[in-house]
DNA sequence: GTTGACTCCGTATCTGACTACGGGGGTACG
DNA sequence: CGTACCCCCGTAGTCAGATACGGAGTCAAC
């Protein structure tokens, strides 16, 4: 089955601008158009697109998103290694953090079971622990020219 | 001991005008001005700057952010107890996500030693699955109203 | 008592990621 | 044939989250 971009929108539950946005950024391709005539879409555009939100939900930047791509269209596997384990060491990280925030609010759910009063939760020392030992490592934040630092739908 | 907002900034690793404008939306105390003087902060207020860079990093926006230093802050237990649950669930899927992407990219890794050909890695693959899954709950893409969808530093 | 680093505060500008607009065209169907 | 969609493409606008700017005031040290 085949889709025009309305119709792929539709499919992956994207805007149709976001699309032509992503193609413009390079994140999903063009097909040729036939002469005077429309595009066709195909269901790995679909997957292409929900792989992108999904990624950008867990926290990649479009950026991110494309090296990951890159390595899904395949370059040279020295350096599709290098970056792999790169984002490998990313994606464990923000595992291990997602954890210590899903104790801390199991507990806090935990302690709220039918109390009426006030609570003091433990979220943020035990996120406090881990940025501290991240801290280490931070540059100045003058130095940072990272990717924007802001999160995605909820 | 105390900080001025700059020694702040240093210690929390964060711009001087990020802590203002985290003032300007309430996410951090704005300690009572001396007359005539000059601010001080304390170690609380450093934690809680790190609080909120560690929880963007995990793709909570600053409005969740905001919900979440509430819940520290303390509120009605039941209405705490309600919003941590939602957190909680939310987390529990990105982990999820992130165990799936992880297997991708450490499976993709492992594969990409000594070969220097090319790959074809199952990632999208492997979301594609959870995506398909959540996609049956959304809803048209012009019906979102939620958090814009971005990420965060790297 | 001047210098230099820093604070205060309001306003303006930038970036990433969309989202909207609008003119020009094709296709489909009643 | 008309009209109702849909596509194409370029450009402009929006929104969150910062960052930057600049004049006036403060403070510590030399």
């Amino acid at each position: 089955m085949t889709y025009t971009i309305g119709s792929l929108a539709r499919a992956a539950a994207v805007n149709v601008e976001t699309i032509r946005y992503y193609q413009r950024r390079g994140l999903v391709g063009e097909p040729p158009k036939p002469p005077g005539g429309i595009r066709r879409y195909d269901e790995s555009h679909a997957g292409r697109l929900r792989f992108i939100r999904q990624a950008q939900t867990l926290g990649f930047s479009l950026g991110e998103v494309a090296d990951l791509l890159a390595l899904e269209d395949g370059c040279h596997c020295r350096e599709a290694g290098r970056l792999g384990a790169a984002k490998l060491a990313l994606v464990r990280e923000r595992i291990a953090q997602l954890r210590c925030v899903e104790k801390a609010l199991a507990g806090m759910v935990g302690q709220c079971r039918g109390n009426t009063g006030k609570v003091h939760c433990p979220l943020i020392a035990s996120l406090k622990r881990n940025a501290n030992a991240g801290a280490a490592t931070a540059g100045k934040p003058r130095e940072r020219k990272a990717a924007a630092r802001r999160p995605v739908r909820a």
